[in-house]
DNA sequence: TATTGTTATACTCTATAACTATA
DNA sequence: TATAGTTATAGAGTATAACAATA
């Protein structure tokens, strides 16, 4: 293993390592874990009930109550009744959620820089291209090997 | 966000979360969670301690203990008797494990053909060198962020 | 009837702390 | 004393199944 040079997937892997590490370092600086993190993202474009959650986190719905108890608690959102569906809550950032999603966005920013920084604008476009085709790839092997 | 270009950054995300999805899904097909399939492949080098797993995975010598017993009973790994230190025990895998490995070690280099198939060979060198980069910088800014 | 969300229950992964057997 | 691994305990995330309220 050591000293061997590293395949292209093995760097992909590495990004991906580091990507979730350094996103987990952050979610905990923020007293937010993973899974509570990514709902809060998901309520980045405006509320969403927790059924519209259940399926951009693609979990159960009883999944969400608990992450949604746990936001509540912590004050990073509130449960809202649905205007016209009363069988459905709506679950909405407080101003300190809100506040928090900012750095989260913003912190996305600067990982944007941190990544691409030194870049010419040419090797960018070629970079982003080539993400571009290979998760292309992956989401169609993904569907024809498991539906 | 809808109808939005995706940032490259998006895009990695994105392929992060393909990976996880093609994964997880590899993982279930063969009758392992997450966790322990990453410690089978931990062994890919070789049997190890269970002290030197928890550093591999980066985890307690108690996770270790679980996610070695859960693979102990579905025939994966057995833990064998450390030749020189009576404290520690070699988690090596079965001949069961072993193809299993095998076969984690066919998908990877599927993977790498589904993902770099089409690309010429100056891109894919391109990819890596870039690939080299963003890891190095992701790793560097971690360490300075997070120590 | 179908859908939204909850209660009940169980399993996996993870952690800390106390302990045993060895080094 | 220090290290390898286990037992004890706890908490988060996940799932299925049964249920109530509403559509």
């Amino acid at each position: 293993m050591a000293g061997q040079p590293l395949s292209t997937v093995d760097r992909v892997l590495e990004l991906v390592d580091l990507f979730n590490r350094d996103m987990q370092l952050s979610f905990e600086r923020d007293g937010l874990t993973q899974a509570r993190a990514h709902l809060l993202w998901a309520l980045r474009g405006g509320p969403l009930t927790q059924r519209a959650l259940a399926d951009a986190l693609a979990v159960t719905p009883r999944n969400v109550t608990g992450l949604v108890d746990g936001l509540v608690a912590a004050g990073h959102v509130v449960r809202e009744p649905h205007p016209s569906d009363r069988r459905a809550v709506l679950v909405t950032p407080t101003p300190a959620g809100a506040a928090l999603l900012d750095t989260m966005v913003a912190g996305y920013g600067e990982l944007e820089e941190v990544l691409l920084g030194a870049f010419s604008a040419r090797q960018v476009r070629d970079l982003h291209r080539a993400l571009g085709v290979m998760n292309e790839r992956l989401r169609r092997r993904i569907e024809e090997e498991w539906g």
